[in-house]
This record gives C-alpha cells, structure tokens and sequence, in this order.
DNA sequence: ATAAGTACAGTACATTTGTACCATATGTAA
DNA sequence: TTACATATGGTACAAATGTACTGTACTTAT
C-alpha cells in the first residue's frame, strides 16, 4: 500500500533462508532462551536481541510473542524457576531416604553451593522480586518449600532457621569464588540443630 | 582553533549562571549522590544524567572526576558501605553493653531488617561483587565483622552460622515487603544457640 | 589589573535498546 | 491451483546513555 518509509540500511525480507511456521515451538525456544540467559548474564542485560540470538529467531519474532521485554524477562523467570522446583524435589528425595540430620542438609545444601546456575538463579530471583512484587510468590517458593519438607521433623522455628542459613550460605557463594567449606556446614548444622535430631519426636 | 563542529541543538557554554570552583566538594558530592541512589534505584540505572541531576552538577563534571561509569559506581558503592560499618559499630556497642544474648542479637537484627536502606545495600553490594570480583571484599566486610564480633563468645562456627542466619534474613527482607517477626527471630536464636551462651566460657 | 590555567555547563554524537512496521515466505481452505 | 491468513525476518526509528568536546566563568599569580 504506502510505500512511504525510508528504508535507510535496506529493504526488508529480502533473503529469509528458513522459518516453518511453529508458534507454540517459537515461544517455548524463546522462554527457554531467557531461562538460560538470565542466570548467565543477569536481569539487567537481558535484551530482545541477546534472547532472539540465543533462540536462534529474528528480533521481530520476539516481540510478537511478548507484548513487552517485561513480559519475556518473566517468562524467563518463570521457566528458570523450574530448575530450583526440581532441586526441591531432589532435596524431599534426599531428605526422606536419609531422615533429616545434619549431615544430610549438609550434603544437599553443599550440592545446591556447587551448582553455580542454581546460586545465580536464586539471585537473580530475589532481585526481581525486589523490582516486581507481582514476583514475590516465584521468589518465595523455595525456601517456603524447604521450610514446609523440614517442619514436620524440625518444628516450624528450627526449619525457617535452616532455611535461613541456607540463603545465607547462597549469598556467600554469589559473593564469592568457593562457597563455604562443606565441613564448616556440617559443624554449623551439628552445632545448631537442637539436640541433634530425634527421629521423628520434637524436645 | 577548529570549529569544525556541528552545533546542531545550539552553542555550547551560553549562559552559566553559577558554578563556583571547587573539585574536591564536587568530587564528594557526586560520591554521595551516587551512594543515595544505588539503594534507591539500583546499581543497574545508575546513570551520569541521574547521578548529575542528584548532586546538583551538570553532567560533565560527572565524566571529569570518574572516567567512566564503572569508577563512579565503584566510588558510589564504597561510600554506601560506610553505613554497614556504622551499624557494625552500633552493632558492637550493643552486644558490649548487653552481652551476646538470642535476645540482644535479635534486638540487633531486626534493627537492620527495618531500615530497608541497609538490606539494600546489602544487597546491592552482592550483586556489585557478583559482576566485578574487585568489590568482593567490600561486599564480605559485615559478615566477617560480624563473625569477628561473635568468635570470642560463640566460637568461629556458631558466629558464623549466625551470620548466615542474618544474611538469610536480608534476603527475606528484599524480597518481602515486611521482614520476618522479630518474635520468630528471637525463637529461631534462642534454640539454635547451643547452650543459650553461656557468659564467657564454651561447650 | 591582566594573563594563564583550571573548573564548569552545556552540548554533540555514536551506540544500544525497546518497539513498531512491512514485505515476503509459509500454511490453509476453496 | 488460487486466495486468504498468519508467521517470520529484517529493518526503521525514537529515546536513553556513555563519553568526548568546547566555549566561558572562575581563580590565581604576577
């Protein structure tokens, strides 16, 4: 119809060597995309055109699934969250073959320190809940989790202080190279469970 | 000598009503603008434009006293951590004057988790730390003030674990809008703290 | 008071970014 | 096969941003 634009840098759909048609696969390659990238590169350099690269689609493709950058960063968030829905399950796994001791949190606590993407996903989480509160319930999820698989064995008081030095020992490995030593959590657990952990009983 | 330039929004240096000399109060200002800031809106819209507009300088003098942005955040986020040195200080006077107590050490951290400036720069300096290893020993300068503090009396694990459990607090605290109960705090103290602390001695 | 040097305000500009738009390729129904 | 609909790629463009630059006001030394 009008013919009216510029086209400074060229006329556009020139070549286009490939592209079926597949919205529901489009979509899932780009939230997946993001789920990667936010963990690597952070919320904050999260682009249209870092994710579209990633996804292997154009630029357009990316704003024609989600309204707005907004949108795709959550998601990302959402689908990223995923990978600590799974490491949840393997720690009530864990927990559940071993019983709750000190040297089981240790073990799973340590494993979760070691998976890097698993510190950088919980980071980047709380940071953006902190921008959107809509993100609280996502942000929330697994320590919420954790504090309900410890509470039966624990009581609610000693399964939130856990989780407490869980995140704490999160924050520590975001900050720095090495996470905590393994045998410095162990004795941080042994110490500070109360009374070791009876089987099933409370004090 | 060559004004070869373009001018095409007008001439530079028209007007200038005001601008006394004065590098090393600039230099400050523009520090203490940047460290408001950082907890306000977040290392990642840290801007010259908003750093200027906050210190009351036009925007070159931003580029004059850092050369690039990277050295305004890094100025900005050190002058931010002095108020985690001043609540280290308060922090140390307290648990001198009142002993180290489930109940001083809850007084001490619910103090922290309600002034939200302090969580956000908390965490703030975690990110800055994730993205450049350089601000690593600014971002670990609380906790190992705090573990310290603790290690005469509680001993390196316990002082430790009991940072983890402050840090763990401050993520809860960034990521909702109320920190946790300070009765549930003083809970999770009072049974984790092997012993209830004794005076001086250890286990 | 005047000249030289420095700080300052106010641009200018290249780059990056979010987002809108369009021509074409692909899919579907007749 | 031929219309029609839609998905896709490839721009286009305005706004924001880091940073360089320039003319002028202020300061200081003579």
């Amino acid at each position: 119809m009008n013919t009216e634009r510029h086209f400074e840098h060229g006329t556009p759909g020139e070549v286009v060597p490939s592209g079926r048609h597949d919205p529901e696969g489009r979509r899932r390659q780009l939230v997946r995309a993001a789920a990667e990238l936010i963990p690597e590169v952070g919320l904050a350099k999260l682009t249209h055109r870092l994710v579209a690269q990633r996804a292997g689609v154009s630029l357009g493709s990316t704003t024609r699934y989600f309204a707005n950058l907004d949108e795709l960063r959550k998601a990302g968030l959402t689908e990223m969250s995923e990978l600590l829905e799974e490491d949840l399950a393997s720690t009530r796994a864990r927990l559940e073959a071993e019983g709750v001791t000190p040297e089981s949190l240790t073990e799973d606590i340590a494993e979760f320190l070691d998976q890097h993407e698993l510190v950088r996903i919980s980071i980047e989480l709380m940071v953006a809940a902190n921008a959107d509160p809509v993100l609280r319930p996502l942000a929330n999820h697994w320590a919420d989790g954790i504090v309900d698989m410890l509470t039966p064995t624990l009581g609610p008081v000693v399964a939130r202080g856990v989780v407490l030095i869980m995140d704490g020992a999160t924050m520590h490995a975001s900050v720095n190279e090495a996470p905590l030593p393994k045998e410095l959590l162990r004795e941080i657990l042994a110490t500070m469970l109360p009374v070791a952990v009876p089987p099933s009983g409370e004090a």
